[in-house]
Formats: C-alpha cells, sequence, structure tokens
DNA sequence: TTCGTTGTCAAACACTGTTCGTTCATGGAA
DNA sequence: TTCCATGAACGAACAGTGTTTGACAACGAA
C-alpha cells in the first residue's frame, strides 16, 4: 500500500484552520457582546464577529439562525446581569423603582441591544426571570393583575426605548468623532440657540421655557418618566385597596 | 457656419432625461412618504426613491443631505397631520390624551417614521407645532414648568416608542407574507403557549396570570401606559395647586 | 469500513448609503 | 454675446451589509 502521509494534498483541498476551538453559540454570543461593548451597535456585524473569530461569516449560521436570532441571545446573556429585588408588599413600588434602575444600568452599559425587546417579547431564561421579578414585586404591592400584567408591559417598553434613544444618540455621537461631553454640548447647544430664535409668538411656551425644556440629563429625565409610571401605577394600587376597604374605613 | 442640429452627438456626452419636472426636496419628500406607506419603511432606500422619480440615487443628494435627513423630512411632513386641541385649562388632562391619540394615530398610520424623534430632537416646523401645543396644554392646567418640560420630553418618548414598536412588529409580519391578523395570532399563540410550559415553581407570576398578560391588544396597551403617564402628571399638578391653597382650604 | 449528519467556509448574491468625477444647464457679470 | 461660476444631475464605483449555496471536512453510529 502507499504511505499516503508523504503525498501532497489535491489543490481542491480546502484545509480547516486549526488550533482553535470548534464554534459554538456561546462563543459568538460572547464576542458579539465583547464587539458591541466596545465598539458599539454600528459594529456589531457577522463579519467582524467572524472576522474576530478567525473564520467567514457563513459559519456563524451552523450556530445562530441569523442576525435577529444573534441579538436575541446577546439581549439574554446581557439581562442576566440585572438584579431584581425579592418582593416585599410594603415597598412594592420602590423595588420596582430599583428593578427598573437596574435594568436601565444594565442596558445602558450594554445599550446597544435595547432595540431587541422592542421587537420581541423576551422569552431568554435570563429576560424571563426580570419580566417574573417586576410581575411578582406588583402582585405583592396588591397591584390587579391586568394592571400589574399590563404596567409591566408598559414599564418595560419605557425602560428599554429610553435606553434604545440613549443608544442612537451614541451612534451619532461616535459618528462624529467628538467625545461624549463635546457631542453633548454641542448638539444641546444648538436646539437651545434653535429654540431661542423661534417666533415668540408663535411658540410662546417654547420660547418662555427655554431652561426647563434644555434641563435635566438622561438620568433624570429617566427618572421622571420612571416616576410618573409608578405613580399611575399606584393610583391603580391604591385605588384596588380602597375598593377593599369597609366603608368606614375609607379616607 | 455648419449647421450644428444635424451632427451626432459626441459618445462621451451624458444627454439629460428629459420631460420630467426637476427634481425638488418636496418632491422627494412625498415620493418617500408614499413609498413608506405603500410598501414600509424596509423598502424605503434611496434607490427606491430614484427609481420612482425615474433618475438616480445620486441625483437625490442636490437636495437632500443624506438619508437621516430625508427622514427627519418625511417626518415633518407627517407631523402636519397632527390636531392639537387649544388649551382649556380646565381640560388639560384630556387634552393632553386626546392630543397623544392624534399623535399616535397619524403616526402609526406612517409608523415607520416613528424611530426618527427617538435620535432628533424634533425641528420641523410641524414638529415644533406639536411640542408648542402639548407644552401649552400641560402649562394651562397648572403643571410646574420644569414637570412640564419633562413630562413633554417623556410623553413624546412614549408614544413614538409604542408605535415604533409596532413598526418592528409590521416588519415582521411584512416579512412572514402572513396577514397581519393571521402573524398576530400566531405569534402571540406561540408565546401564550411558551408560557404556559414553563415551570410553575420558577415562575409563578408569570404562569399564574397568563392571560392577563396576553389580554389586551395594542391601542389598548397604548391607552394603558399613557394613562399612567397621565396620572403621573396630574399627581404632580395637584401637588403644585395643593401648595398654592391657602390652609383652610386643603381638602 | 461505510454512510449520514453536521460543521466549516469561500464565493456569490442581492442589496444598502454614499462619494467621486464628469457633464449639463442656467444665470449673472463683463 | 461670451465667459465663468455654480448647482443639478447622474453613472460608476466604493465600502459595506446579511444571507445562501455548494463543496469539502470531520465525526459518530451502524
Amino acid at each position: 500500500m502507499f504511505d499516503m502521509d508523504t503525498m501532497p494534498a489535491p489543490p481542491w483541498r480546502t484545509p480547516r484552520k486549526t488550533g482553535r476551538q470548534p464554534l459554538s453559540q456561546d462563543m459568538i454570543v460572547a464576542t458579539g457582546l465583547r464587539i458591541l461593548d466596545e465598539e458599539g451597535l454600528e459594529a456589531l456585524s457577522m463579519r467582524r464577529i467572524a472576522q474576530e473569530l478567525g473564520t467567514g461569516p457563513a459559519s456563524l449560521y451552523a450556530h445562530v439562525a441569523n442576525k435577529e436570532e444573534l441579538l436575541e441571545l446577546i439581549f439574554d446573556q446581557v439581562s442576566g446581569e440585572i438584579d431584581i429585588p425579592e418582593p416585599d408588599p410594603a415597598r412594592w413600588a420602590e423595588q420596582l423603582r430599583e428593578a427598573c434602575r437596574s435594568i436601565y444600568r444594565v442596558l445602558t452599559e450594554h445599550g446597544d441591544v435595547a432595540r431587541v425587546p422592542l421587537s420581541n417579547i423576551p422569552t431568554g431564561p435570563n429576560s424571563l426571570k426580570v419580566s417574573e421579578g417586576l410581575l411578582a414585586i406588583m402582585l405583592a404591592g396588591g397591584v390587579p393583575p391586568q394592571i400589574a400584567a399590563w404596567g409591566l408591559d408598559r414599564v418595560y417598553l419605557y425602560v428599554t426605548a429610553d435606553v434604545y434613544e440613549g443608544s442612537l444618540y451614541t451612534v451619532k455621537q461616535r459618528a462624529s468623532g467628538l467625545p461624549p461631553e463635546e457631542f453633548v454640548a454641542d448638539y444641546f447647544g444648538q436646539i437651545r440657540q434653535y429654540f431661542s430664535r423661534l417666533p415668540p409668538d408663535r411658540f410662546p411656551a417654547i420660547t418662555g421655557n427655554i431652561d426647563v425644556l434644555m434641563g435635566g440629563d438622561g438620568d433624570q429625565r429617566f427618572e421622571f418618566g420612571l416616576d410618573l409610571l409608578i405613580r399611575g401605577l399606584e393610583s391603580y394600587a391604591s385605588e384596588a385597596t380602597n375598593r377593599d376597604m369597609p366603608d368606614s374605613q375609607r379616607s
């Protein structure tokens, strides 16, 4: 028999790259998340991930169905960092606030995947834990089930929308080449100037309130909006509680 | 002198297409909006617009700086359809509700540009009228200026985020090839099934409340969230009003 | 050993937004 | 009238995108 070891490989053969771990979904997700964090959403392409893994983009499709699925996986990975407190009925509103702050913080840090739950009900294991926790907090606090369920949906929408908005501004900032503080000062400085030059007879409310319109940073605005939502939920909860009280105990 | 009319054009010449109106920004915006309405956001490319106008995509850049600017222009065009009531201090909350419903309706109809105000402060003439109107309604109702200003920002974020979410679902529906009702029944049917199969010991709140979690359509959820925000704003307005009352008149 | 399945991966497809360079058309100044 | 400057028009090209296809490699089961 021949000695096959000394024969040259035929030229139609494509040698596999060696000395490298086989690809896996976890590897792809982890690499995607790293690129996202370091370079931003606009840099997160299948080609960029493949490059980082020393392969071609087509190889990724053996492990993830498409880019959208990859984003969902990344989102669920990120959701694992969110802290949701154990429900305490006496403090449910404050706990809801804390939970939303945690979501906000974690998503902001990896902000650029905040678009994912806008187009998909989050169903990964970590995401479900977050939803479960939020719902449990409200229910423990006496929020009626239908209100709690819709409250979950709306609060989640609000938080992710706020973070997503922030990420869009971040994309613009990166594209500008300016550092964040400079970009913000520039962009909002121009808006402020523009507002101050509007005709006061046609825009009396805007021109008369420029300072408050331009006041507050992103975190303050987030907190304010969250406060509105929670006050609204509280009003429903106290309506429900009052309904359960005997007449003589209603204030 | 020669008769120039009978000489053939040299081959390096590019004849302009004739019998056609010169391009203008308005034409491009109107065409973009039509494509958006008829074919959706994913069909709205510079090439698609150029094709519809019988030219090449490069020609559009003499009239709009880039696609983002085009989207802003389209957004402002759309904003012109929004109805904002004249402020009536006694009914400010209801008026705010009506105004937001109008925004919601109009943007939903052209829903796919709802992403635009997420990454840009709306500064087109129509958009400014909307902002002015919302702010004026809250101020007329006694909402403190800082609260009204942030309220404007947050309410606007909420409405556009809700519409944008809807548009992302619409993109998925179109890609599925299914009619809207079928897509919704399919997608949410699968979510419901998935929820009902979750382990009840780990997800007691979700598994115990599937009906309410899946209940309500997009419009109901929108209304509910808007209600929360407005209740929150009302609580601030009544705090401010109570602060202005003599002690003997506080209830 | 053979066969079937799955993973890998280059090449290609079908698009995207935008730039570049050239030509055309128009208006204003000399 | 001629010339020049400017802006509009527009093909070709650039630099990307997500994804599919077909071929080959590797592995596990029979």
